[in-house]
DNA sequence: CGATAAACGTA
DNA sequence: CGTACGTTTATCGC
């Protein structure tokens, strides 16, 4: 493995250079250096002094080059010196828990990249750090170091060099002696001494009184050192010489206690703090789970990567000879190969121009597209095409679609290493094949040729045994290894047959779906932009006009300064940069101020967020009139897809102006409608079947209005007393309970006090108590296995359910009770996905999916079709899963995704 | 230029 | 102090 913090070659340096930092004194700095609101994981637990800890080190690291590191650190708050005086340091505050915390995460990223942490109990870091200095001065290296404390400046010397920080832990001032003596006006032997005559505040130290740092450097030169001056204490003249002598136990003590113990008995030697190849899958671990992408690109982009290595991929890559391939692939028949397509995977503007296929660990070929004999294309566009022959790929649906562009056809897709990683790991947000390569097989995918960042080479070597091409039959043999790893991880995690019955054929019916993509009438669209943006400018006009200036409006910034300083309303909900400006707290302002602007602004609001949406559909129609979202299947860890560039899932419906917008998704030329299906109340219905509440499984087998239904149960009172009140009560507290609504989020939002939002889940769960009884067994089961699981199996795994931090257990709690839920749903939808797609080809119909919205489908009609689609799309849809309760499926049709909308 | 925060649309 | 997403804009640090 070739990282190393410095390469033992680096010309510039003749000597070893040893880096010691003071662990606690430069994380502390760290923590009040940067704000912690700033620095904290997605669930709370707060990261700032690791954050400015490990990115100093990464600075150091990069601009000094160290051969050798060490990190000291105190061992509690009791040493030698707290024995002899107790009053040292014992002015300090309590170190907040904040910064408690964040001690071990240091000493994990220091375990990853191999640096030792060196403490001795009843010593401070200071003494193990001039201890360790001396040894190596001793054996002739240079030293390094970093530190807050001011009392090693003592160490100071030709060999030794303090790095103090100014400000921050980005700043750091090198002391040499004779940056020392200039600062100080004495040498650093000397430093002590004039820290024991001044006295250090921070240290609980009093110096002599009247006596700075200007005095005792003078005093110090003039009776050559401290012992000097308490010598001649009694004839040192003035109001400071009559302290001194006050002073003189104090002074004495106070240059015991600075004086730095450099002769400690060590658990290493300096020769073991020599620079170690880092711990790169722990580093992938902790830096993850601290969510520093950024910082682990730093680090990792400073290790010179080297070719040839034993932990690279060590490949045969070769090009078949022109009209070779197909034997190439006929000799290997029936053996999984592993594919790289090398291409842009835009959906319905595809391109592929490279490709290479691994036959195992150590066999691949490179080929250039764009470059291929007849008969070579022929042989590879029948085997890609040939269901029957099985390959391997990282990202099914983006090869797909490449390749689609150069007229090839993919299909027998065993494996997808994409598909298969976030199934084993849903909660992660990226899984890049590099990645999972260093994770699972303990390898760099980074070759010579992709560190040279060789843009060029890109272009010009597309096939080739080097550069790109070589590349490419990297990844495609890191895809084959890592098909046979997560193979085995995927059957570990019970997650085998998710991946074979249903991600994997999902792949064909989203790339369908994305190559389609869905008629949108442009015309009708740029005119809604047109009256959306005239609205934005009379909404401004009015709002500038009342206020009497002109702010940016989309601001919070200032719109924060003209509501809450120039208009002094009244302060609305905390957030990190003052105070909220969102809709409901501009509209509760209004309602209790009927203050114009507030009106004009959110009227502002409403109209830029609609014009933005269509701008945004405007770019992304494309040349076929069509718009083509791209779905993500790896993305949400509950197993939802979600659509992108553009989002296409949320496009509004909720206002008639919002609903304007979805007038412009129209039917295509040549077919005859949309029809629109979706599950109604699906959560709930998943709810019911997975507490097996009989009331609420009786709610749905009446055919009653589940809201009116429960609502009566839960206020005592027949169903047509429901009033519309409790309704929707009910319909917020049911869809809350779902997503681990708390007493208080429900009084909130029913704006209720907390005792009846209380009371109220007291009455439900008195009528309901299956559901309250499932709700509590989901988070036990997921405390006690570490995963929730799907109907069909999904798992969404939730170690923070154990943590000590109670937001960070609050939340995976909250996802532990959503998760079952909103996964089932997407469970049933995506069968009903492969059961539609599936149903419309062996009925030979012309009618296609173009759309999904969670609960719902969207299809494009052919002539004549209705009904028989209609038929299907019901089926499917209700027959996806073997629930307690029907599921309910609303269809509609219409010439556009409005009209069909019901 | 890139990352973050705020805001807001959907299920 | 209710889950899951994606996009835009402003803002700030590098």
């Amino acid at each position: 493995m070739a990282a190393r913090l410095a390469p033992v070659t680096d010309a510039a340096r003749t000597r070893p250079l040893l880096l010691l930092v003071d662990g606690h004194s430069m994380a502390y700095r760290a923590f009040f250096a940067l704000p912690v609101e700033n620095f904290s994981t997605t669930t709370g637990t707060p990261t700032n002094a690791v954050y400015g800890f490990t990115s100093m080190l990464a600075n150091l690291l990069r601009d000094e080059r160290p051969t050798h590191v060490g990190v000291a650190f105190d061992v509690g708050r009791t040493t030698f010196r707290t024995q002899a005086y107790p009053a040292y340091k014992a002015t300090r505050e309590t170190t907040p828990t904040e910064f408690v915390g964040q001690v071990p995460l240091i000493k994990e990223i220091l375990g990853t990249l191999r640096i030792p942490t060196v403490e001795k109990p009843d010593y401070e870091a200071d003494d193990v750090i001039a201890t360790l200095a001396r040894r190596a001065v001793a054996s002739g290296m240079d030293v390094l170091v970093c530190t807050g404390d001011r009392d090693a400046f003592q160490l100071v010397s030709d060999a030794v060099t303090v790095l103090y920080p100014r400000k921050g832990v980005s700043d750091l001032v090198r002391f040499t002696p004779e940056a020392v003596t200039e600062k100080y006006g004495v040498t650093p032997e000397c430093y002590p001494d004039l820290a024991a005559l001044v006295g250090e505040t921070s240290d609980n130290l009093p110096g002599v009184p009247g006596v700075g740092p200007k005095t005792a450097a003078k005093w110090i030169t003039a009776y050559g050192g401290l012992e000097g001056v308490l010598a001649a204490a009694s004839t040192v003249p003035g109001k400071a010489g009559e302290n001194l002598r006050a002073h003189l136990d104090q002074v004495r003590m106070n240059r015991g206690l600075n004086r730095a113990v450099d002769d400690l008995e060590l658990p290493v030697t300096v020769d073991e703090l020599a620079a170690q190849p880092w711990d790169r899958e722990a580093m992938h671990r902790v830096f993850d789970a601290l969510e520093f992408r950024v910082l682990r690109e730093r680090l990792l982009a400073m290790v010179p990567e080297e070719a040839g290595e034993a932990d690279g991929f060590d490949l045969d890559v070769s090009t078949p000879a022109s009209g070779t391939l197909g034997a190439w692939l006929d000799a290997r028949r029936g053996r999984v190969l592993a594919l790289e397509v090398t291409g842009r995977s835009t959906p319905a503007r595809g391109d592929a121009w490279g490709l290479a296929i691994a036959d195992g660990p150590g066999e691949a070929i490179s080929l250039d597209l764009t470059d291929l004999s007849p008969a070579d294309e022929g042989a590879l566009a029948a085997w890609l095409a040939d269901p029957a022959v099985p390959k391997a790929v990282h990202g099914a649906k983006d090869a797909w679609h490449a390749l689609r562009g150069r007229g090839l056809t993919l299909a027998g897709i065993e494996f997808d290493t994409l598909l298969a990683a976030y199934l084993c790991h849903p909660d992660q947000r990226s899984f890049d094949l590099a990645d999972l390569a260093v994770r699972h097989l303990r390898r760099e995918l980074r070759t010579q040729a992709s560190d040279d960042g060789d843009q060029g080479a890109f272009e010009l070597d597309l096939g080739g045994s080097s550069g790109a091409g070589h590349q490419a039959a990297v990844r495609a043999a890191a895809v084959g290894e890592l098909t046979q790893v997560l193979e085995d991880e995927l059957a570990d995690r019970g997650a085998d047959q998710l991946m074979r019955d249903l991600e994997l054929p999902l792949v064909g019916v989203l790339a369908d779906m994305e190559t389609l993509g869905i008629a949108v009438d442009v015309e009708h669209l740029t005119s809604l932009e047109r009256g959306f943006a005239a609205a934005v400018a009379d909404a401004a006009a009015e709002a500038f006009a009342v206020i009497g200036r002109e702010v940016n409006l989309g601001s919070p910034k200032q719109l924060q300064e003209v509501l809450f300083d120039d208009l002094q309303m009244p302060k609305t909900k905390r957030i990190k940069t003052g105070y909220t400006t969102d809709a409901a707290a501009l509209q509760d302002l209004y309602e209790r101020t009927q203050h114009p602007f507030l009106a004009h602004l959110l009227a502002h609001r409403d109209a830029s967020r609609l014009r933005q949406t269509v701008e945004g559909l405007l770019r992304s129609v494309a040349d076929d009139g069509r718009i083509h979202t791209t779905y993500l299947q790896t993305i949400a860890a509950t197993g939802r897809i979600s659509s992108t560039d553009p989002n296409l899932q949320n496009i509004p419906i909720r206002t008639e102006e919002g609903r304007r917008i979805r007038r412009a998704f129209v039917v295509g030329a040549g077919y005859e409608s949309l029809l629109t299906a979706d599950y109604s109340q699906i959560e709930m219905r998943i709810m019911a079947h997975l507490s097996g509440d009989e009331g609420l499984i009786e709610a749905f087998r009446s055919g009653e209005d589940l809201h009116r239904y429960v609502g009566s149960r839960v206020f005592g009172v027949p169903t047509d007393e429901v009033t519309s009140a409790m309704r929707s009560k009910i319909k917020a507290m049911s869809y809350g309970l779902a997503y681990g609504l708390s007493s208080f989020g429900l009084s909130k939002q029913l704006t209720i006090s907390v005792g009846e939002a209380s009371a109220l889940m007291d009455d439900y769960f008195a009528r309901f108590g299956g559901v309250r009884d499932y709700l509590a067994g989901v988070v036990d089961e997921a405390r006690r296995t570490g995963y929730t699981a799907t109907i069909l199996g999904r798992r969404r795994y939730l170690p923070d359910l154990t943590s000590d931090n109670r937001q960070r257990r609050e939340m995976a709690e909250r996802m532990a009770l959503n998760a079952p839920i909103q996964g089932s749903a997407a469970d049933l939808i995506k069968v009903a996905m492969l059961g539609v797609h599936r149903g419309l080809r062996e009925e030979g119909l012309a009618s296609r999916l173009l759309l999904q919205v969670h609960d719902e489908l969207v299809l494009e009609v052919a002539p004549g079709e209705r009904e028989v689609v209609e038929a299907l799309v019901r089926r499917e849809m209700a027959g996806a899963g073997d629930l307690a309760v029907p599921l309910d499926v609303s269809v509609g049709t219409g010439s556009s995704w409005h009209d069909a909308g019901h």
